[in-house]
DNA sequence: ATCCTATATTGGACTCAGTCCAAGTCAAGA
DNA sequence: TCTTGACTTGGACTGAGTCCAATATAGGAT
């Protein structure tokens, strides 16, 4: 993931490598890891790195906009590395599996301007709960892994 | 909310003074209290309710249907009575209020055959944040009390 | 009205995610 | 190669939520 890299030291960040690190186990497709997943990829590749480090950078993912915060359970973020696509997510209530979607329409339609009080409405997200293939197959009982609060 | 405690009675539920109690706390609208602060409103009612019998009384409400679990921070989980009519949620990232809204669509409907990766979708949440008619006349800075995370 | 017992409550210890901090380290510009 | 401000570290700390053994009580049975 050279090119989050690139943009990166284009603003000023110091490449270090723990860094580098926490910037490789976030490369791909549908990624959602919580901070301690990251850590836990992390110190495969770099087995000093601390949790205070995993916490820092992804706090700092996330405000240069590189990185979204996600919550699907209402226990633990989680971190998406898709940024720069808008898009929602999709939960499997049985085992917590997370994909990202592209909706047809931007959520923000759907709200009237008679439902918005007064408030310049700025973003909306949305998760779409149900059961994946697998689960559906092993008709799983729905787990603590991913269960509707947002 | 003799109500839902009427609904509660007639499914078996055992009446205490203490579920009397954090359902009295619950009655309203656009009510959206973490457990604690269920717990501080309770004891102004009946000073020697605990914390346990908050989250369990909570947990309770939650699997009969009675209250949503709600979280829109990413951070604390909050309970909403509002539980038999269908809507969403809109938070004002300066100061956290949270209003209930209805939409004009079914969020459903907003996602794609080709989106749902053979999942049995079953329910969506949608979340709109923005700022409320207070904040954006304060101009205030947006704290750390509703920042979208889901 | 009283008894009985399954169900509910209690406080305190515990877990887990996340934050904070002072001391040590190091990337990268001079 | 030096310097320094930015970064990292581990460990202590916080706050939300869970767990549990001991105690209390709602409400049906008598």
């Amino acid at each position: 993931m050279s090119d989050l890299l690139r943009r990166l030291r284009a603003r000023g960040w110091r490449l270090t490598a723990q860094r580098r690190v926490i910037a490789e186990v976030l490369d791909g497709e549908h990624v959602h890891y919580t901070a301690d997943e990251v850590h836990a990829r992390a110190v495969e590749l770099l087995p000093e790195i601390s949790r205070a480090s995993v916490y820092n950078t992804l706090g700092e993912l996330v405000a240069l906009g590189e990185v979204t915060e996600v919550n699907t359970d209402g226990r633990v973020r989680r971190y998406d590395p898709n940024a720069h696509e808008a898009h929602q997510h999709l939960v499997c209530s049985g085992c917590g599996a997370i994909r990202d979607v592209r909706l047809t329409d931007d959520p923000l339609s759907a709200l009237p301007e008679g439902e918005r009080f007064g408030f310049q409405v700025a973003q909306a997200t949305v998760t779409y709960y149900g059961r994946c293939p697998e689960c559906v197959a092993a008709n799983a009982a729905p787990g603590p892994a991913g269960s509707p609060t947002a």
